[in-house]
DNA sequence: TCGTAAGCGAGACGGTACGTCGAGTCTTGCT
DNA sequence: AGCAAGACTCGACGTACCGTCTCGCTTACGA
């Protein structure tokens, strides 16, 4: 906690915790508006009303700036109503809604597509990645310590097949996301494609 | 096919077939040294030897030009043993061999990253991208005859969750493939993930 | 005479003359305006109506501009009366007058004093320099075989002796230069301060 | 005289005289090094140890800096022999000699140069630069009490036709000045240019 | 067999954004 | 109050590419 402490005894004026905020705000909004690519230090200088300086100084470039500003967008929100398939239908249709409603569908994918390439964002962008995944492999353990799945299952690929045909739909099928489609595609990952002998 | 009459019945100097190749050889060169964004069409002309303009004549912009040397890369390669498991495993199993050794696991992240803050862009890469899907669809028709799989099981949902874990890997674990995640991959999609009864 | 051949064959497309000399014009009316040390290139480009990498594509920095703008800026215009000090005298009035008139009085001050701090000014400001002296020359020289002054005198130094307080109420006495001045300072010049004998 | 004095009681902290002469000292230094024109009020702020706000309080800007840098930068030493050419000529030869041993050839040009389009910096400069003439015009007005000089000579003309050639170097030969053109240079003043009949 | 029409490499064009630097001002906590 | 430190907004720096536009020069076809 109290990520606000420096090292350092903080000599000379502090740092705008307003102009952060503003910077942080006016990235997500456009984000949104344009996009990863068509995001501009520049542009996020003028609409924050803050000095292209105040963001350099703050962010070496404009990765871990959307990055960070990633970080306060919503993610999975657990849910634990005793039962696997229904703690994942809730969650990942909660997850669609905030998807469709914030700059979430704008900025995860540039962002995932951009670490390929960048080292230093793909540095900054595991750990964020990586804990909005942690609700949803919080319910498969309940799922395992109730018995509803096998002892040795592997919990990270499960979760994988779960949301596997979101991160599909995303990337692929350049497709809006749709709530409706959360019910029978949990079901079939958790029932399997196969036909029961 | 075909793509070489064009309406006008083409009087003048023919456009240079070499030229053409020369231009999607430089940019899947650097697709897979610098990546998509990083990827200037001053540098695709200067390593194909070229002037701009000569690329500006055949593509509005990088993207779709990026999108047809895109599908100059390899895709699932079919696969036909009879039992739908070893099918998917063979296809995904080439496919990841593939995504390592060609400029795929760079170009597909930045390609499908950028489609959603494009239109255009995405417009010309979904029939590309469908038509790479194909040969995985083929396959799960084939175990429908073959009654390896429910008759009303939707194979379009049933593919995604198939492939869903690679993508998964591909866009959030930054991570390099390996082809020996396949198996029980493919097995843990196909048996599903609840404790059989 | 000739200046356009340029020692490579001149392949792509050529240098625009009209925007050379919208730059130049651009350069000498900023100049007047805001002296040399307030001017910038990128106020040049935007009154000039251009990028402003086309200026930087032809002078490597502000200061060689504004040292080509300098040189289309009037100089003394020679004068052959027969008579030395009749001579000066309407050389000086008429470079007074022409200093009065034009960005001169702003950008000669500018040049010199910059010239001392930066080596490459320096050097392309030189030549500039001495050609605009050469006429003042000329007039000592015809005075010489006219034996009008004598055979060992040093025309330079003379020469300075002339133009001398010019410079010192120019950069020192900070004044508007008035041609009502010229008569008394050349005889003071050529008869000597001293009382004659 | 005195300018400790403040109008208002001064009450709090006084101003530190430290701080004040190791910015001025700072200031000589950097002038030498690097010109007028690239000297910047943080660097100076840097190199005296200082911060920038403390030297804003005390000048409006780096002009009137400069200007009172300037001053403690040595002048004409008077000379009285009794002979108005050896006056000048020591006086001449002292100053030159100072010139290239101080900043002074560094920060004379740039503040001349520079105060042609500055009326502020104009004003400070003025009262400084006329003082430092005034050794010069004593020696003329001893010279005059002595006979030396007609009745009606007008001094101020005289000066500028003795230091003119100095300035002219100095502005326009780019050159380093030498002591050893002193002689000759003020001989040709006083005797004139014109072969005496 | 030639003229005309388009394509070609080259590179300049007006722009926009980059990431840096300094200007002059404004907090901090300390003296 | 002044001090050093250093963040603030602003604006210019010089560079890199954008997508467009001449240049002088090949090609190839159709008259």
């Amino acid at each position: 906690m109290a990520s606000r402490e420096r090292g350092t005894s903080s000599t000379g004026r502090p740092r705008s915790e307003e102009a952060h905020q503003a910077i942080l705000a006016a990235t997500l909004d456009l984000l949104a508006e344009v996009g990863y690519s068509a995001l501009t230090v520049e542009g996020v200088a003028a609409r924050a009303g803050v000095g292209k300086a105040t963001i350099y100084r703050r962010w070496a470039s404009k990765g871990p700036l959307v990055v960070e500003a990633f970080g306060l967008l919503p993610s999975f929100e657990d849910a634990d109503t005793g039962d696997l398939g229904e703690d994942l239908k809730r969650m990942l249709r909660g997850y669609i809604l905030a998807f469709n409603s914030t700059a979430l569908s704008a900025v995860l994918p540039s962002l995932a597509g951009e670490r390929a390439h960048d080292a230093e964002l793909s540095k900054v962008f595991e750990p964020v990645s990586l804990g909005r995944r942690a609700p949803l492999l919080r319910a498969f353990e309940r799922a395992r310590e109730r018995g509803e799945i096998s002892e040795d299952l592997d919990l990270e690929m499960a979760a994988d097949v779960v949301v596997g045909p979101i991160a599909v739909c995303l990337f692929f099928k350049g497709g809006r996301l749709n709530a409706k489609m959360v019910g029978p595609m949990v079901d079939l990952a958790l029932q399997g494609i196969r036909k029961e002998a």
